[in-house]
DNA sequence: CTAGGGTTAG
């Protein structure tokens, strides 16, 4: 009898245990995960899928510790619970947990299987993804191929996932639809069109991937008649589209697709959120974040950034400090705002407050010292760093370059592991703008031996160290690589181009790259003015001038000093004063020192050095080394001493150390006859604390580029080429090719 | 009850 009433008990009960499970599982998949928990907690009696559904529901929302937790708990856990747990771990981005747990289990299954496919291949281990794939039984099913297709598009391994889709027997939707978004995620929009209309069934996803890859290479309007064209779009649709539009800055339209939203969620209220942020529309936001219904993390942060992009770091403080939970999204937030602003106490102060910091965080604060030219706090922060992602090496290697510190920037590089194409780029613009040409160079060389491609910013600054280096011969090789990457129609590389053919004399072949440009800019026109100043075509510069304005782009002041200087070379003294002249009058462009040193060149040069000097005492900025130096030359070639002196005065105030001023002051007294003045100033060198800069020189020969220092006696041909250089004196003296007195200090 | 495809921020 007693026996009979307790299984009809059992037999009662069963039913209502199963009932509440399924609820558990529907309101964690709702995301309404509190009211799962207290379905879990008044149950009179738990089994372990109870126990699995809880967990499952705790995971999906966030709440990974206690999913954790419970899992711990669980009197008897079957196969489900550890699989359950290690996808919660997969969902919250902890896969070293995932990993940790999958050691430890009992026994494995095929979701087991996939789980793991999926964490390694996050993890960017794609080898050890497919190892494991391979190694799978004949149990393998569909969902672990498509994992594996998966992980291959998304870590952009394009060739490697279509080579498993062919080989797949039969595919499903899904396996179709992550293939496409291979194609779509690579900017493939032609071949992924065709791979759509081949596909014999689509859903509202594969839809959904064609449009996201329209608004992500730019073109908003197949987008936008994709979007129309689906049979049942949902909610994923409209956010996509709303995206689309508000990255573009259609705001009223992002608008629209919102208000036509039914069953809005949290992602899309953050969706329109950010289209206000990324506008500049604060009001709006303010009114969209104290309606929406329901905030999550995201939410915050959006608000908070939106703040900090209107400079409005008070008001973003404040709503930080009212946040009801930890949000490391949004401290970084703030902290990235008070380091555009130089505030680098109050955003180590929100640093040091956060329990725990993640990458983007750190890398946001070293970013922050290095912006500040803090190079000591960023190395010590990055030291203490336990988990560098590739941005916190990138970005140190882009501080140390900022700060001139090519050498620790180089040892950083060395120190890193795997590098990306920004690591190469950061390193050699470094080299670039640091006026280590060779280096800048031999780093492009090694880039390639290391796989990677150059892109634009790679070819500018290799471009522009050959141009520096008037090196004409790995000039031209890159142009060949840039022709054959396809970059000739980029304006920034096409203009290091022209300025490449400039430096080194081959106007030519500028203006060859120049006319190519579909258009060009302000820098083109420049880049191929000052080469023709350069190389003393000074008609063909202002004849320029006159085209460039013709065509209605307004000249700037980097043109100025092109044509000006141009004129000072080709001895085009009224065109030149003339132009001077309308540069103010007519394109409102005030003189920079620069300028009144072409123009005391060009009077100086012909002689006119009390009108050069009136120009000097009358100018309302204050004359730099540049100005008194041309003075100073003029001087020494039309034997002002007086004038001279004057200059060199200024000079050795402004540039103490730079010895080619007293050589010319010296050669000034030494035709006057007063070597007396010649020996002082030779003391006064030695005060001055002036050392001679070595001379330096280069030359290409069979794609080498050969580097002479003077006395660096390292030169294995030197004795053959001190024997020619004494040939050529030789020559050039039966010729009367002398200069009359020659000085030397060397 | 657990695995594979598409959306929001830093």
């Amino acid at each position: 009898m007693k026996q009979g009433l307790k299984s009809l008990g059992e037999r009662a009960r069963r039913p209502l245990v199963f009932d509440q499970n399924v609820k558990i599982t529907q309101l964690g998949k709702l995301g309404r995960v509190e009211e799962a928990a207290k379905v879990f907690d008044r149950m009179p009696q738990h089994n372990t899928v109870s126990y699995n559904s809880m967990i499952s529901a705790y995971a999906k929302n966030g709440r990974v510790s206690d999913a954790r937790h419970l899992f711990d708990k669980i009197p008897s856990r079957n196969l489900v619970s550890w699989n359950t747990m290690i996808a919660g771990y997969l969902h919250n981005e902890r896969v070293d947990k995932a990993c940790e747990l999958f050691d430890k289990m009992p026994h494995r299954d095929v979701f087991t299987w996939t789980l793991m496919i999926t964490c390694y291949t996050r993890n960017g281990e794609l080898e050890k993804a497919r190892e494991l794939f391979d190694l799978l039984p004949d149990r393998k099913n569909r969902a672990c191929w498509n994992a594996m297709i998966s992980g291959y598009v998304k870590k952009g391994r394009f060739e490697d996932a279509r080579k498993l889709f062919d080989e797949m027997g039969d595919r499903d939707l899904v396996s179709w639809n992550s293939m496409l978004a291979g194609y779509t995620r690579n900017g493939k929009m032609c071949l992924g069109l065709r791979f759509f209309e081949e596909m014999g069934e689509r859903d509202v996803v594969s839809w959904n991937v064609m449009v996201d890859g329209y608004v992500e290479v730019g073109d908003l309007d197949s987008a936008w008649q994709f979007f129309q064209r689906i049979p049942n779009p949902n909610i994923v649709s409209q956010v996509t589209m709303l995206c689309g539009f508000s990255r573009n800055g259609r705001i009223q339209d992002a608008r629209r697709v919102f208000d036509q939203i039914t069953n809005k969620n949290v992602v899309s209220w953050n969706a329109m959120l950010a289209a206000y942020v990324q506008s500049y529309q604060i009001d709006e936001a303010v009114r969209l974040f104290t309606q929406m219904p329901e905030k999550n993390a995201v939410s915050w942060t959006t608000m908070i950034n939106g703040y900090v992009r209107v400079r409005k770091l008070n008001e973003a403080n404040k709503l930080l400090d009212s946040m009801p939970y930890n949000n490391v999204g949004a401290q970084t937030a703030m902290i990235s705002g008070y380091v555009q602003s130089e505030r680098m106490d109050e955003a180590r102060q929100i640093f040091n407050k956060i329990g725990t910091r993640d990458v983007v965080c750190w890398n946001t604060m070293i970013a922050g010292y290095t912006h500040c030219r803090r190079m000591d706090e960023a190395l010590h922060l990055f030291r203490q760093m336990l988990q560098k992602n590739i941005v916190s090496w990138n970005t140190m290697i882009y501080g140390y370059a900022q700060a001139g510190r090519m050498d620790e920037a180089r040892k950083i590089f060395e120190e890193m592991g795997e590098k990306n194409i920004v690591s190469w780029n950061t390193l050699i613009s470094g080299f670039t703008q640091n006026g280590l040409y060779v280096d800048a160079l031999g780093s492009f060389s090694l880039m390639a031996k290391d796989g990677k491609k150059p892109d634009q910013s790679t070819f500018v600054s290799g471009l522009s160290s050959c141009a520096n280096l008037a090196a004409l011969q790995v000039g031209k090789q890159l142009h060949q690589i840039v022709m054959k990457s396809g970059y000739t129609n980029d304006l920034f590389v096409s203009n290091a181009l022209i300025s490449v053919y400039a430096k080194c004399g081959r106007m030519l072949s500028a203006r060859y790259v120049f006319n190519d440009v579909d258009s060009v800019d302000v820098i083109s026109w420049n880049s191929l003015i000052s080469g023709y100043a350069f190389n003393g075509y000074g008609e063909e510069a202002v004849k320029l001038l006159q085209e460039m304005t013709v065509k209605a782009i307004t000249p700037d002041q980097v043109t100025f000093v092109g044509v000006l200087s141009a004129c000072s070379h080709a001895g085009l003294i009224d065109q030149g004063l003339n132009l001077f002249r309308s540069m103010n009058e007519e394109f409102c462009i005030e003189p920079l020192p620069e300028h009144y040193a072409c123009m005391v060149d060009l009077l100086g040069r012909a002689g006119r050095l009390e009108e050069a000097f009136k120009l000097v005492r009358e100018m309302k900025i204050e004359a730099n080394a540049g100005i008194w130096g041309a003075l100073l030359s003029a001087c020494r070639i039309h034997r002002n001493l007086e004038l001279g002196c004057v200059a060199a005065e200024k000079l050795s105030k402004l540039e103490p150390c730079k010895t080619s001023n007293y050589v010319l002051l010296s050669n000034l007294h030494a035709e006057a006859g007063r070597w007396d003045e010649v020996e002082s100033m030779r003391t006064l060198m030695r005060e001055g604390g002036a050392e001679k800069q070595p001379g330096c020189s280069w030359i290409e020969d069979k794609n080498q580029l050969h580097v002479f220092l003077s006395d660096d006696g390292v030169q294995p041909q030197l004795p053959d080429i001190s024997d020619t250089l004494n040939n050529l004196t030789a020559q050039m003296k039966t010729c009367s090719f002398m200069p009359e007195t020659l000085h030397d200090y060397v």
